[in-house]
DNA sequence: CTGATCATGTAAAAGGTTACATGATTGG
DNA sequence: CCAATCATGTAACCTTTTACATGATCAG
């Protein structure tokens, strides 16, 4: 089992589904899931090349008027035989860093204020997650409905609702406390005038 | 507002703290925040000698016998006020990448069975950690009851719990459906022999 | 006419892990 | 006696992002 970087597995996976090209894998990927997984050019043309030289996809040139080749990438039996090896892999623990929770630690060397703000800063970015996530659930789903891999692609979704909720109600809880703590802080100041 | 590593800022903080040597510094992050935050020597030591010549800490030499020679780093003037800068900083939106989220959305391309041990396998890893910090919770946290620090930490604990729950609940969800779509197969399966 | 979209890629830099090199002490 | 702990650091490697280079078309 050779470890191949995880850009290729994605990859190989969509190549799966149909056969694109390096713009659209890029394009479908950020259409798709790109919620939990992103890749850049100077990621998917490298692993491209270096799987077509392992002969796990094939090219096709496909020639357009104005517009530059596109060169489309068609997954091989081997290429297929890869990516079932990944899935059926266990999965390795992955490393976390959350600068937030960094900045939480270290909470007492800054004004409260500024912490607040960091707070409020994840709440915003969470809930505008979490409208997309309903937005996609109520708009973009529905049409998938008949697809096998529907129930699937609505467990990502779920999971990242599951788990943006939960971060939102951290944000709400915390801030509570960090807007006490300030009061109080600000009244004995007061007092002490 | 240069834009420093965030390992330097992590190092900064602890040091902050008080004065420690390196690896005091990989020790105490593996005991304290390694949930959410890790380093390893190959990032902390040249970020301490990139510090040290910008003169956000300082380096003294402490001999000892039969052991290498500590080399304590003390944080500056110029360091806190880095730190403080970092501290007031927006977040910025962080990209995730979600290995298991992958091979759910290629689901479909693999045996059920394959996927059902790949969220056991998150589950696992999600109920350990739960444990983890339910010990800290119990065990760890009440010693520092009284300092100004407590409760920051225990915030940075609390998030690790709320999202936490957040996936084991999704692992569940996620597993029950996987199980019932793995019976339904089977039956087929055995209907049609 | 300006900026977005279509389309390929490379190169440099940043960020991070793992392995290596060294070597005494301490606990089982 | 062997493995872990204490303690420093470097070097090679892998991954990932960002910037660069090129250039036509199309919509406002």
């Amino acid at each position: 089992m050779p470890r191949t970087s995880k850009t290729e597995y994605a990859v190989l996976g969509l190549l799966a589904m149909q056969p694109m090209s390096g713009y659209d894998i890029k394009t479908f990927i950020a259409g798709s899931i790109g919620f939990f997984w992103q890749e850049s050019y100077g990621q998917i043309y490298p692993a491209l090349k270096r799987m077509r030289a392992n002969r796990l996809v094939t090219r096709k040139i496909s020639k357009q008027k104005g517009h530059p080749d596109r060169h489309i990438y068609e997954i091989t039996p081997a290429g297929r035989e890869r990516l079932s090896e990944w899935l059926a892999a266990d999965l390795e623990a992955e490393p976390v860093r959350v600068e937030l929770l960094l900045k939480m630690f270290f909470g007492t060397m800054a004004p409260v204020e500024d912490i607040i703000r960091n707070v409020e800063c994840l709440l915003k970015q969470q809930q505008s997650r979490m409208k997309i996530f309903n937005n996609v659930r109520k708009h973009e789903m529905p049409q998938y409905q008949d697809l096998p891999e529907y129930p699937f692609w609505l467990s990502t979704l779920s999971f990242g609702e599951h788990v943006t909720r939960a971060r939102i109600r951290w944000c709400r809880e915390t801030l509570a406390w960090l807007k006490n703590h300030n009061r109080k802080k600000t009244s004995r100041k007061i007092r002490n005038q």
